[in-house]
DNA sequence: TAGTAACCGAGACGGTACGTCACGTCTTATC
DNA sequence: GATAAGACGTGACGTACCGTCTCGGTTACTA
């Protein structure tokens, strides 16, 4: 997106790449701005020269990996798009990458500079799903809950189960995720 | 409970106010122990005689603070019951005391003790509410959803809500998403 | 003097004053290449390109600034003419300008440029007295003394006063210096 | 003496010895804390621990290191004595260890900790000779010449040859020097 | 008048040293 | 037996200069 504000030289994508691989395998304090500088083949000055700060490259590197990105499916139906999405959600926090990435950002305490990133990538979020309930109301099977707060239901079971739970997903778990809250909210007895 | 596994010296109190004090007030992050220390008026070896790493000493820290207790309701009603625990999960994580604590266990990346600490405290958490659904199904209000499914939802909304959004939670919250679950799937039309 | 032994460009001037500037109000330390310029308002790579080192860029400094020039007195005695050297030794390291200069120049260790730059300022110096002496052995009043010796000992005591004593000079100082040299050495008693 | 003011612990001879050797074979600016860290098979923040600064090292190395202690003669007569002073200071200066301390001494310009450092030495020095003139008093043999500015004269011919002319120092220099000031003042013809 | 050389600014870089902080370990008192 | 006190090696922090390089743009002379 425009506005990634990063003023960056020409050894940025080594850099990046360094970074990337650091938190992707040591975890946030493992990506210490030396061990960067070592693994990019690069002097330590000269990151200091394009970031000031360790949150400033952490959120330069979380910029530029698009680790985070989401595309917006299409599948004909809300469920089929609800599911989709979250087995997005599922399969970035199930592999290597984005799972420290979002680590770091869930427990950025006291780097204003990591938190408004966070804020950035996550409350904005919305307007990424917006489509799928608007083709959704089009269709006539929106349900009464408000979409925004379904994302968030289905999306935080998710991300919780991985980041607090830490425990394995379940194959079904995006199917079941969904449809616990498109269908199942029913009492038994009303059908099915 | 049995299993903070430390043994605690006569200090133990004043490192643990210094350390829970360090950690709500600086983040994961301004928790040193060398802080520690200073704030509890102790040697740096006498931490280091206790708890072998920085780790060791937040786990303790946490379980001897019990910031993330909660008391299980019973209202009368599974509705109630759960508007009541998400009320307890919002609460805790709005104040100033429970947050940091959640966000470094979230956060932990390279630190087994930390992770193993999360698991305990989230994992083994819905033992904690399985008396709400106990007591629901005798009344014969269960849902078809999974149990356990349930909760995950809902408090995963409002941590995600917190940890990754990083917005205010509205006042109520916690009502909005217990009735998402549990009844506003139900398409339109089919009555409320 | 021939022999600066360096081209100088354009900018030379502005990169002059600001090391002269910055010699004398923070010391040979606080001469940063750095720092002549930004004083000077020249990009650095221009002062590269023109003395190859600091030591390069003192050495020409100092001789282009000329702040060590005496101006050989001729009074109509050799204690006169003394007296009058003396005393500028004296207002030179009394000043702002030239203390600094010369405790660059003793306090050179590892560099053979202002070493060498030393002894031409230093070691030539007599030739500049010389005429003193001549006139004085043409009025018989030369003491057995070598005058180079003479010298020495008269602009090392000013010298040793200000370098290595740290204390201010009394206003009789000069007169004292050669009378101390050319007269009291008698044994009292000897008459005057 | 009194009032070294170090603390010091338990390496500060290896580190006192390395820094005397830097500061030997490579002057001032050779003379880094991380090198004086390497040299002394020491940890850079040893070195901090104890002394806050380059200036506070260089002062404590130079105190312990008594580089530029002197004894005071005692040869029976005031030429003798002062002949014998001033070739100990010849010794110091021609010596290895004893140049560079000087000339650091000298050259120190924005550092309050070695000016003070200097003026220890050297302007309290002449509690040292006062001695020499006692005894040259009671043998009646004192010159009229201040005995201070006697030994400024003859020391500082000395060390401006070294410091600032950087010339050899003929052998019989000191004798020489001392003569000069005790009796050669006198016009030729005097008769010797 | 066009071209070329001298000069300069700008930007980027690897490197060394600075002085600081926290880590975790050890030894030696002291209560 | 628990603690304080003190010292240490280690690693990382963020900063300041060092000296080098490349590139692109002005002047200003000169052919």
């Amino acid at each position: 997106m425009a506005g990634i504000g990063t003023a960056s030289g020409p050894r940025a994508a080594a850099i990046f790449d360094a970074a990337r691989e650091l938190l992707a395998e040591r975890g946030h304090d493992g990506l210490t701005i030396e061990a960067v500088a070592r693994a990019a083949g690069v002097n330590k000055t000269t990151i200091y020269r394009w970031w000031p700060s360790k949150p400033a490259l952490v959120r330069a590197t979380v910029l530029h990996a698009r680790a985070l990105d989401i595309s917006v499916p299409d599948t004909g139906s809300l469920r089929g798009d609800l599911v989709a999405l979250v087995e997005q959600v599922t399969g970035l926090l199930t592999g290597p990458h984005a799972e420290p990435v979002v680590r770091a950002l869930a427990g950025a305490s006291g780097q204003p500079e990591l938190a408004e990133l966070t804020r950035e990538l996550f409350a904005g979020g919305f307007a990424r799903e917006q489509p799928v309930f608007e083709r959704a109301r089009a269709r006539g099977e929106l349900p009464a809950t408000d979409p925004q707060l379904l994302v968030d239901l289905v999306a935080g079971a998710v991300r919780v189960r991985v980041l607090l739970r830490r425990q394995p997903l379940p194959d079904r778990f995006a199917a079941d995720v969904v449809d616990a809250v498109l269908h199942s909210a029913r009492y038994p007895g009303e059908g099915e």
